[in-house]
DNA sequence: TGTACATCAGTGAACGCGCGTTCACTGATGTAC
DNA sequence: TGTACATCAGTGAACGCGCGTTCACTGATGTAC
């Protein structure tokens, strides 16, 4: 009861969502042991009740920033909404692309953290899970006869690679200055739909 | 004509290549002034006539790198040969789009490297340069009225973004492990074509 | 042709910093009898 | 129902480290006269 109770309670969650913040703003070389320990107010020795090591900690800062940017791809998706069977497919796919790349540009730290590279696993697997959701919207389309079937096992790949390439690329800055990411993001996804279309 | 000459000569080129095979094995976040400076055989301060901090050593490196993939997809283009045109022009892309995806396979910290972000402008264009190989092979194909003229102006783009993301999946290891990658990379650029194609 | 001198390109020591990790320890919790 | 005790989840101090950067300085170079 006191203002300081000994025990935490919630310590793990608590430094995850505090390097999910710091990641935020300083990506993910950001995320410091130490600095998290003193954001949450408790010792730095205390983290390794929790993690064995940083890199642990970083990676389940990882996963939670991909299943944000997966939680965002969702929301896009549910939020279609068409009587047309394949019309409505098209668009949640679509949507979720759309989704993917304004995480992108709206929270970059976090998206370069999503996919920063981690010797260690995640303990479990995301939840929810940007590609199996990819792989959902392309099975709904397949089942349409929507999808050129003689490229139906990779429609999964280059839908991803389209997506995560023009969110790399608006992130990088590299991209001359006169272009708008709205409407290149449209161009985009309008090449994806043609890429993979029957 | 000492062993160790008070004046090295070519400091500058020299940290730079020095930055460039740390970053090759460690990663943008490997480069480090003292730790560069030392392989050199140097005092860090020496370094500081030559850049104005290590940001800017960090930007040199960044565009190194970004010059050895740009020679490696050009090296690609130069070796294709077709007596017809457009197909050679076809080729030319893919080929260096091909380049694109093996290198950041085969050197993915020196991929991580080309396109960490930097807040200091490299001094000079990049020579030679990735972007204007690409939109210089698409501006062959449109010569030759090979692409969709509805999409022309965001070819590069497309392209770009194709490329650019199946690197970034291949690199991040995040794909299921049962996939080739150059099968994958292979039915990618077949699909770049696709999306282009008049 | 020689020499004074400005300029350039280095040295070496020191600054304060925050880092990940380990140690021996203690306060709180909960369970078996 | 009370209590001994194992376990859990923290503390606080210390470790050695490499980092970027700055300081006052010196050795080498080249140019004007």
């Amino acid at each position: 009861m006191s203002n300081r109770p000994y025990h935490h309670g919630h310590l793990s969650e608590a430094l995850i969502s505090a390097g999910l913040e710091r990641a935020g703003t300083s990506g993910p070389s950001g995320i410091a042991l130490r600095d998290l320990a003193k954001s949450v107010g408790v010792s730095p020795t205390a983290a390794y009740r929790h993690f064995p090591s940083l890199e642990h900690l970083v990676a389940a800062v990882s996963q939670r920033a991909r299943e944000r940017l997966a939680g965002s791809m969702q929301v896009a998706m549910d939020a279609v909404d068409d009587p047309d069977p394949a019309a409505r497919a098209w668009k949640r796919l679509l949507a979720s692309g759309r989704a993917y790349v304004d995480f992108a540009t709206t929270e970059p730290e976090l998206f370069a953290t999503a996919f920063t590279p981690c010797n260690v696993d995640a303990p479990s697997d995301d939840d929810p899970d940007a590609w199996g959701l990819l792989v959902g919207a392309l099975n709904d389309l397949a089942d349409l006869g929507q999808l050129d079937p003689s490229i139906s096992d990779a429609a999964p790949v280059i839908a991803w690679s389209m997506v995560h390439g023009l969110s790399g690329i608006l992130t990088g800055a590299q991209l001359p200055p006169d272009v708008d990411a709205q409407t290149v993001t449209g161009t985009v996804l309008d090449a994806v739909k043609r890429a993979l279309s029957a």
